[in-house]
DNA sequence: CGGTATATATCGGCGGACGTAATCTACAGG
DNA sequence: CCTGTAGATTACGTCCGCCGATATATACCG
């Protein structure tokens, strides 16, 4: 599982979305550095449907267009805990391991002395 | 980035490796989930010493056997840092939102009381 | 002598992400 | 009025990166 297929997920984990809902969950949640486009989206939510981590909660009609509502199954709920702790240990791991690294040139250097944290 | 790719970095953090000590490096720090292929392997280490987030250290021909070892240059140890904290950011993030939610069905229920943690 | 471990190279297949365009409605601006 | 933007989904084609398989070569063990 990719990255944005893990975001999707987690998006849903609050609760029911339709698709571009999800998109605006993910871009918050990634602090903007993961946007969906289009057949990203919809083609991870046919195929995590056919996968059943989600399922389609229920369909509106708003304004004659169409909106789909997707909700995290617990098969997916499951899975997406799974992964996060898979994900969780392997960011501690390197982090670990580059500490141990004498200096390591960062691209940004916002609050360099953690006083905001 | 991939899950792969992003191990292989990650057992680079520690010192120059062979590609199939790396293999083997994955393997552990993964916890057994990771098993490097052949293909996987030197296909992504051609990837990124092309990309310059690694670089080959040294060869040796050990009993006739070339053996070819990387390091992680500065900007593959940068670039790592950046994936290694955005990845544990979306895993924090997928966790407070499933502990959010009121039932979760996991496959494993080791301390389900949290008692050790 | 065969099997396993060490060590690397290469190739084809394929899942999944990406990009874009198309479609439709509502609403604001020039 | 026409254009542009935002909301919302569908439908294409492309491409990257992982995977499995195959090949090669040596050393060691039974």
């Amino acid at each position: 599982m990719q990255e944005p297929t893990f975001l999707i997920l987690t998006a849903l984990a609050t609760g029911p979305k339709h698709g571009y809902g999800v998109t605006q969950e993910v871009a918050e949640l990634s602090e903007g550095t993961v946007k969906l486009r289009a057949g990203t989206l919809y083609g991870a939510l046919d195929r995590l449907v056919e996968q059943e981590l989600i399922a389609v909660d229920r369909q509106e009609v708003v304004d004659g267009r169409l909106r789909r509502y997707y909700r995290l199954t617990d098969a997916g709920a499951g899975k997406l805990a799974e992964r996060a702790r898979r994900l969780r240990k392997h960011a501690e791991a390197a982090e670990s391991r580059l500490q141990a690294r004498p200096n390591v040139a960062l691209g940004s250097m916002a609050d360099p002395f953690g006083a905001s944290a």
